[in-house]
RNA sequence: UGGGCCGUCGCCAAGCGGUAAGGCACCAGGUUUUGAUCCUGGCAUGCGCAGGUUCAAAUCCUGCCGGCCCAGCCA
């Protein structure tokens, strides 16, 4: 998808950076870099990431490598790194190169090395907690360590058996010489590689030091020739660090890193520590599950890349902290659905409704158009008999006036079917309507009536002995505090209603053969997608249709 | 409170000295065999606050106020 094609055309200070940069040949062409750390699933705030640095690249002609940060094999796992790539891919983006920060560790040894020889780095043996107490805090300064003027030739040597694997975890460490009284914590002397003998996912046992993240981050960025690296706010103390250790080491490029704020979104929590733990804790199904705003869930909700992409375009990029509501995600994919989704009918809460002057036995085939204004999308046929199945909340005992269902007396227009008029109903011992009788006119086949007589309501329905049964799960926030991660317990805040099981709901026959990559409208309930893991006929809501009856019900309450 | 960053409509967000775009939400109408879609209209004499500069300030200056981030050998 090309720039024409979005709907919303983006427009941030970021693009207006690069266009800037562009205008004034400062770069011939841009190139940038999406680098996630493989350890989590990627959710919609990496969408974000990913929308902003691969759009770039697509709508200035650049180029957007895909590339791993893996510089802490402790927590790390192929298992992210094939789900990451199965996202960006199903985001419909294309990176020109794949790498990863371990692609990079040998270079990364030897500008730490020409570090050392410029006297700009040391190895420490301070212990983790003395480098704290040495640290200061943020209104005092540090002190130096002992370790500061080690000599050259002795740092040489100690992190050559660093790198030998000469020493236990911990034992030493390597550091940048800046300035321990600096008023930016990220500059006094921080760490560039720790001794950590473990097995990492792609260089297995090589290596039993790692290096840090700011170290590895600008230095991989310069080796791509990154022009413009995008980050988070939280990085922005770290920039002096960034363009520090790209200007001491001799790169081929020195990409400028520019920040912008994380998507937060209302009512979810986006912290792959905090998802983790929902799928620990069995909160959700997994990190797939369709509550979770991760893009694997998402996708199983029936959320298309198209509306993803979209809301990303939509809510801009700043650098001002802001919660997007959830409407907006809604209306993304609300209006990406209108435009594909396959109208049926799909009776959630049956109601059986007998009518009963329609011959016994009798079944007729109808015209159903699979969308209202889009002819192309083609018509089905649908069976009408004796006995359907209505939706339960399209009848009521004491209907309002403004209740344009049904209620004794009243009629109502099935949809493609007839007009029929509720005469009667009956309840069980415990006083619920399980039954409706009604009437229909014969005259109104297909739905209109000769005489032009009105009704003000048409309802979905299905044959009773022509439908199937299905499995559908409706769905609600995952959280009922808008902004869960403020809390101190956020799972206290989980919405025990974000999940509705209903078993036997009542499907158009059709149904039985859903693609698992096409997208239903169930008329007037919802957009429904298949569920491309279960065993059984089972179908997840993606998102209700607008609903103007309930927001005037719930006023009225 | 040392440093960094941010404050424009309920939620986002344009704007870059010339007199407040747009989206979502909301409200009011119209069309409609989905109370859907679609269409029309409404929605900041005001840009965190207070001063100042200027013919002219959301935009420049000064001072306040409020919010976020930083003291991992995580990223």
């Amino acid at each position: 998808m090309s720039a024409e094609d979005e709907k919303i055309a983006p427009t941030n200070f970021i693009r207006n950076i690069i266009q800037d940069d562009l205008d004034s040949a400062k770069h011939q062409a841009i190139q940038t870099r999406f680098p996630p750390e493989p350890n989590g699933y990627l959710h919609i705030g990496h969408a974000k990431s990913i929308c902003l640095n691969f759009g770039i690249a697509e709508d200035f002609a650049g180029k957007c490598n895909l590339r791993f940060d893996d510089t802490n094999p402790e927590k790390e796992d192929i298992e992210y790194v094939n789900a990451i790539i199965d996202d960006v891919k199903w985001l419909k983006f294309d990176w020109d190169k794949l790498q990863y920060s371990s692609d990079y560790f040998q270079p990364l040894y030897d500008y730490a090395i020409e570090l050392i020889k410029q006297g700009k780095a040391y190895v420490d043996s301070l212990s983790a907690e003395e480098i704290r107490e040495y640290r200061g805090t943020l209104t005092e300064p540090g002190k130096a360590s002992p370790d500061r003027n080690r000599s050259i030739e002795e740092n040489l040597d100690l992190f050559a058996r660093m790198r030998a694997g000469e020493f236990e975890d911990g034992k030493y460490l390597l550091r940048a010489k800046i300035d321990m009284a600096s008023p930016n914590i990220n500059m006094r002397d921080p760490a560039l590689y720790r001794i950590k003998k473990a097995h990492h996912q792609r260089t297995g046992d090589d290596w039993p030091i790692y290096p840090m993240y700011d170290y590895t981050h600008c230095i991989s960025d310069a080796i791509e020739e990154i022009t413009h690296s995008l980050c988070t706010l939280e990085f922005e103390d770290h920039r002096p660090l960034y363009d520090w250790v790209l200007d001491e080491v001799k790169t081929p490029a020195h990409p400028r890193q520019i920040e912008f704020a994380r998507l937060q979104l209302k009512y979810t929590i986006t912290s792959k520590r905090k998802l983790n733990q929902l799928v620990i804790d069995n909160h959700v199904d997994g990190w797939d599950d369709p509550r979770m705003p991760t893009i694997s869930g998402l996708r199983r909700r029936g959320y298309t890349p198209e509306s993803i992409r979209d809301f990303c375009n939509r809510i801009g990029v700043t650098k001002k902290d802001s919660f997007i509501e959830v409407a907006v995600l809604e209306n993304s994919i609300r209006e990406d659905l209108n435009e594909r989704a396959v109208r049926v009918m799909g009776v959630l809460r049956p109601l059986k409704v007998t009518i009963k002057n329609y011959p016994d036995g009798q079944v007729e085939e109808l015209t159903a158009k699979n969308h209202p204004q889009k002819e192309e999308m083609g018509t089905r046929s649908i069976n009408f008999s004796k006995v359907i199945y209505i939706e339960r909340d399209d009848f009521m005992e004491d209907a309002p006036k403004k209740f344009f269902r049904l209620s004794v007396g009243r009629e109502v227009r099935l949809r493609y079917a007839y007009y029929i008029t509720c005469t009667d109903f009956v309840k069980d011992d415990n006083g619920e309507v399980i039954e409706l009788i009604c009437s229909y006119d014969p005259e109104t086949k297909g739905g209109s009536s000769p005489d032009g007589r009105k009704v003000k309501g048409t309802i979905h329905w299905v044959s009773a002995e022509h439908a199937i049964d299905a499995q559908v799960n409706l769905y609600d926030r995952l959280f009922t505090h808008p902004n869960p991660a403020s809390t101190e317990d956020f799972s206290e805040h989980l919405n025990p209603e974000s999940l509705t099981v209903l078993e036997n709901c009542k499907l158009e026959p059709a149904l039985a053969d859903a693609r698992i990559d096409t997208h239903y409208q169930f008329e007037r309930t919802g957009y429904f997608i298949k569920d491309s893991k279960a065993d059984n006929l089972m179908f997840n809501r993606t998102v209700t249709l607008r609903d103007t009856w309930a927001k005037l019900d719930k006023q009225n309450q």
